[in-house]
DNA sequence: ACTTAGCACTTGGGCATGTTGAGTGCTAAA
DNA sequence: TTTAGCACTCAACATGCCCAAGTGCTAAGT
């Protein structure tokens, strides 16, 4: 396996097969790659890769197509990362430069790294448990009801709607309102339960039965953030790349509805010393997307939300890594900004 | 074409066409329905019927298929609306019952109803301008910056960020939001530009350009809600039908992720009679979705916004059709309530 | 010890041909 | 107006054949 001149014919039936689709033979790698050596030599070689499970024949005369294991060897070894065009740097600058809203940032960027790939695009939205308070509201509605904000460093305003108990005034809000922007302004949305409690006991007597409800609804915004949804786009993406999908991409598109699979998914992916992390094939345990591959990486100030592109086995790693690196890498920038 | 027999027969196929996906001959008609007639009658009657244009025959010994304009007919005057059954509708209750956010409700609706009909289900935002004004907060975050916050009867929050060319202060901004609630509180979003200027100008002369500037935003505030957004579920419904979609599913799945024409289309259709509106395939202008058929419907209060579903041509209309019915109705409910 | 040329062998895909069965249209009789 | 009967058409399937691509192996060459 040391063989460097195996790694090398990997490397090109890797090449070959991603941009033919086509099962590669000896004679057609021993011309479109000058590797000095005949074809009768290449042959040798692919026996050996055969061997150890890297390539594998479809039918005995055919050529051979990389297996899970093959691709995997050329991911981690071979394979050097394709550094983007101009072009497309400047794409991602301009087009994710004009979104305002958290909401229009994913999309937008979705949309661009779909394009970029030509893959489905998929990005959680960001954990909220390492962003801060920057504000939180109180507004009185009805005597009985009250709608709290709290709006994050990340620029995202979760709301929600309370009713107490019994009715309570404007001027008990905002003691309340006072107590809980004093101890709990600029923190840690981890770190707010502890926060809101000292609050809560903090607060005049009299308005502590409102301010515990409220501190209450309070955690549960910090946790009921979007963080456990996800957006997707470039499902067309997979219609064009038939034949990739040996069963139709039914399943495939299946596995991209259950966002629970996706988000368990893409939340168990470790990345490796570049900083990305690709499942290929089988690694993926969830049945429907055996035959799909998923480069992906973190992003925002912890990278602990993921971005990253669902594909074919058979897709072309390089260029999918550096484009997700890069929009990774500038997103994560847009929402320090 | 008034020969009641004739549609009898179109009926017929239409009913066996949907749900066996294959031509349907002269023969298989008289046996599985019993019509009083023999096989060669049937031939006489399908030939005018394809005479009409109504049904058409993929090859010369093949059975005959019913038409676009075979299906409009079969829509508009022959079917009848199959009511769901108690199960379907015991569904739809406790699964959206369950909803509590305006996200969630959607987003369950129209999961609910991609597997009520097997396929895939698509709901625009409700359409804000005839909601009415609940609430309006501004909230100072910092000597530039506010807050501007509007709360719709709709449960919905529409908040935006404003940064004003020079400070105010917490008692100026106590100012505009009085004015703003007095003149705008439970007005529809459609009135509030005329209510906004009147608001503004009947603001303190100290107050009015920092009243201006908050008013824009409210106005826009009202403008940018999701209504320009939609929510897909059961894209993998469309996998399954593979055949129904001559050229693969891909022009279909890329109309699906254009908003924009998908939100076109769904605006464009008018409801008949029943309250539902039938595209059938070329009746659909945008290319990608000439083979596909839309059944959709207003919800809400003014029934302005719609849901609706999306499938092959070859669909059980009658089902269909009450689905969409049934979910509309019960979500204009939760809406509502 | 590698590499290479040559050769026998395998096999899917393309093509031409034959066969079958479902389905039609037409005509003539009921 | 309906029906039976019949000749005709044509997609789908099956069969047989050949070809090209590709392999593995062996023996010779470096």
């Amino acid at each position: 396996m040391s063989e460097p001149r195996q790694l090398e014919v990997l490397r090109a039936i890797v090449e070959d097969y991603v941009h033919s689709r086509e099962p590669v033979g000896s004679k057609a790698l021993v011309d479109r790659h000058h590797l000095g050596v005949s074809s009768a030599t290449i042959r040798n070689d692919m026996a050996a890769l055969e061997e150890e499970g890297l390539i594998a024949a479809p039918h005995t005369s055919a050529g051979r197509i990389p297996t899970d294991k093959g691709y995997r060897m050329f991911v981690d070894r071979i394979s050097a990362v394709k550094p983007l065009s101009a072009a497309e740097r400047r794409a991602i600058h301009t087009f994710l430069d004009q979104a305002d809203d958290l909401d229009d940032v994913l999309d937008r960027t979705v949309r661009l790294l779909s394009q970029l790939t030509n893959q489905v695009a998929v990005v959680q939205y960001p954990q909220l448990t390492s962003a801060a308070v920057r504000h939180i509201e109180l507004v009185l509605l009805a005597p009985r009801q009250v709608l709290v904000v709290m709006i994050v460093t990340t620029g995202k305003v979760e709301q929600r709607m309370v009713t107490l108990p019994e009715e309570t005034t404007e001027d008990a809000l905002q003691h309340v309102r006072a107590a809980f922007l004093a101890s709990t302004s600029g923190a840690l949305l981890s770190r707010l339960p502890e926060l809101l409690t000292t609050a809560v006991t903090s607060a005049p007597p009299q308005d502590r039965a409102v301010a515990a409800i409220l501190g209450n609804a309070l955690e549960q915004l910090a946790g009921i953030g979007r963080e456990d949804r996800m957006v997707l786009a470039g499902t067309a993406n997979l219609a064009r790349s038939t034949g990739d999908f040996p069963l139709s991409i039914g399943p495939v598109l299946e596995a991209l509805e259950e966002q629970v699979v996706m988000m368990r998914l893409l939340t168990e992916m470790e990345q490796d010393a570049r900083g990305v992390s690709v499942r290929i094939g089988h690694e993926n345990r969830y049945g429907g997307l055996t035959e799909a591959s998923v480069v992906a990486t973190g992003y925002g100030p912890d990278e602990l939300a993921k971005i990253g592109v669902l594909g074919p086995t058979r897709m072309d790693y390089p260029t999918t890594i550096a484009a997700v690196r890069a929009v990774a890498r500038y997103l994560s920038r847009i929402l320090a900004g």
